[in-house]
RNA sequence: GGCCGCGUAGCCAAGUGGCCUAAGGCGACGGAUUGCAAAUCCGUUAUUCGUGGGUUCAAAUCCCACCGCGGCCUCCA
């Protein structure tokens, strides 16, 4: 068999892959901000992280998979991560009251931050089971909230300022000392050297003040006016954002290094490599020994963005129509660590390819379907071995399933990788009337025994403009709500 | 200014030194089928890989320059 290699950010490489533990795989993703419903970009990244774990299973790992719920009400733009700007919890609850108001949400009580973060979690996992992301379905452990970890975190900071990695500054915050980690800057390449400060165009100096060096990033913000807050060795306060994922990962796995720690191209720097810091500081060991990113999605060849309004939720996608399995298909078909072009036309090709693969699955006993070999399957596993080459992998598929195979057996096997193959069963606006389409259909059957064309073509018509599609053959006559987009 | 990544047909997208006169999907076109369509099936659809140089017996694949796109340089997947 093909060893599994991986694209390493850490050492810009491809890198065949070991767990430490084998079978065992534990692998962290960094999860959602739950102040807002999560777009396509959010689910790109995660559906890629189902995507690694679903591959590592069918080859025979066990993976613990972890991915973060940041529910603490971080601060907006940029000064944020130093303290000023606003909450964003306090901004979703904003939202949410308005949005209650005209009876589009159900959130009980706007005004309690939990709630509010309450209210989003759940929408995300109603997201993510729609597109089969199976950490939606694992125990709740396996998606450990940012304010329940406040104590490890108090713990690994207090690690921190014993071993001189971190330092009370004079206006009582606790920032962690750069200088102290010679290998800061390994993951980016920002390296102490390199770094522009405030080249992004993001800093607050006047939140820096305190800082010894202006890279040093904030553990702990005592605020006792934030809405969120804890009690620490510091004052009320709050954590620093990064610190939330090296304690719940390490506290969540049980382990101080992980296999595999995933997130967004732009978590890289300043945040996994502010983990990588924490993380190695509090421990002494290697923290993750496999980094993988994803690129950004793009839509309609532009950046993805709320005032160009080319910006989608997953649910506003399935509201409208959109098979979620084409939705999931269209999300990792590309290569994740290439810029993918999100557009309705390509979320038409994936449906199109489902729904080719769900004909030509629909023979098969899945009871039947046991462990087996075939070439397809090796050349699907060959590709996926290669960096998660899904559409080598997908490739495969097709021109095997060219070949008019015999035995589609291989198929509902691969599925439990792709996570395709299953009907929605999600409700959207379109559902219902579906005995008012059977009558509809019964009387163009009629017609068409009848050979009166004219009355046939006139209901065909007629549901076609409804977005039902009708497929005539010797059996009779099927039909299907079309996939709809504006 | 620095650090990453990317640029392949109408569209999406593999391939990263010779099996490439470049997978696969969608679309388009032709045919079978059909009352006509749809669905389905069969076939056709890049001598060329952002541009210009270079290395090599051999380059889409390596090197250099340029152009374009995306991310980061304390919000972000």
């Amino acid at each position: 068999m093909t060893p599994i290699r991986f694209y390493n950010t850490l050492t810009n490489q491809l890198e065949d892959f070991a767990p430490i533990d084998p079978p065992v795989v534990r692998m962290y993703n960094c999860g959602p901000t739950v102040y807002d419903f999560a777009h396509i970009g959010n689910f790109r990244a995660f559906v890629f992280a189902d995507l690694l774990r679903r591959f590592l299973e069918f080859t025979g790992h066990e993976v613990r998979q972890v991915m973060n719920i940041t529910d603490v009400g971080h601060m907006t733009e940029d000064q944020l991560a130093d303290g000023g700007g606003q909450d964003k919890m306090e901004l979703a609850a904003q939202r949410l009251k308005a949005a209650k108001k005209s009876g589009v949400a159900d959130v009980e009580n706007p005004d309690d931050p939990f709630a509010v973060a309450r209210y989003f979690e759940k929408a995300f996992i109603d997201d993510a089971r729609a597109l089969r992301l199976k950490i939606a379905d694992d125990e709740a452990p396996r998606r450990p909230r940012a304010t329940e970890h406040v104590k490890q975190m108090i713990a690994m900071i207090e690690k921190l300022v014993a071993a001189d990695h971190a330092y009370v500054a004079g206006d009582g915050a606790v920032y962690y000392d750069v200088s102290s980690f010679p290998q800061y800057g390994k993951l980016s390449g920002n390296t102490l050297d390199k770094l522009a400060h405030g080249a992004g165009g993001r800093v607050s100096e006047t939140d820096t003040a305190g800082k010894r060096n202006p890279h040093d990033f904030l553990l702990w913000k005592p605020d006792a006016k934030h809405l969120m807050k804890w009690d620490s060795p510091w004052g009320w306060g709050y954590p620093g954002w990064h610190i939330e994922c090296s304690a719940m990962s390490m506290s969540a796995l049980g382990v101080e290094t992980l296999d595999i720690h995933t997130g967004g191209e732009d978590n890289i720097f300043p945040h996994h490599e502010c983990e990588i810091a924490q993380s190695c500081g509090a421990t002494g060991k290697a923290f993750a020994r496999y980094w993988m990113h994803t690129r950004f999605l793009m839509v309609e060849g532009e950046k993805m963005s709320k005032s160009k309004g080319n910006f989608y939720t997953v649910r506003d996608l399935l509201k409208r129509g959109v098979d979620p399995a084409a939705l999931r298909l269209e999300l990792m078909r590309t290569h994740y660590r290439s810029n993918m072009n999100f557009t309705m036309k390509g979320l038409e090709d994936a449906h199109r390819m489902v729904e080719r693969w769900r004909a030509a699955a629909a023979g098969v006993d899945a009871q039947s379907v046991a462990a087996g070999d075939s070439d397809v399957e090796r050349d699907f596993v060959a590709a996926l071995s290669d960096d998660l080459n899904i559409s080598g992998a997908l490739g495969a598929i097709n021109k095997w399933l060219n070949d008019s195979p015999d035995d589609l057996s291989p198929l509902v096997r691969m599925n439990s990788v792709l996570g395709v193959l299953e009907a929605a069963e999600l409700e959207t606006e379109t559902s219902g009337d579906d005995a008012a389409i059977d009558a509809k259909v019964q009387q163009m059957a009629d017609a068409r025994a009848a050979k009166d064309w004219a009355a046939s073509d006139a209901i065909r018509d007629e549901l076609t403009a409804a977005g039902i599609e009708v497929q005539i053959s010797k059996q009779g006559i099927t039909w299907r709500r079309k996939m709809t987009l504006d």
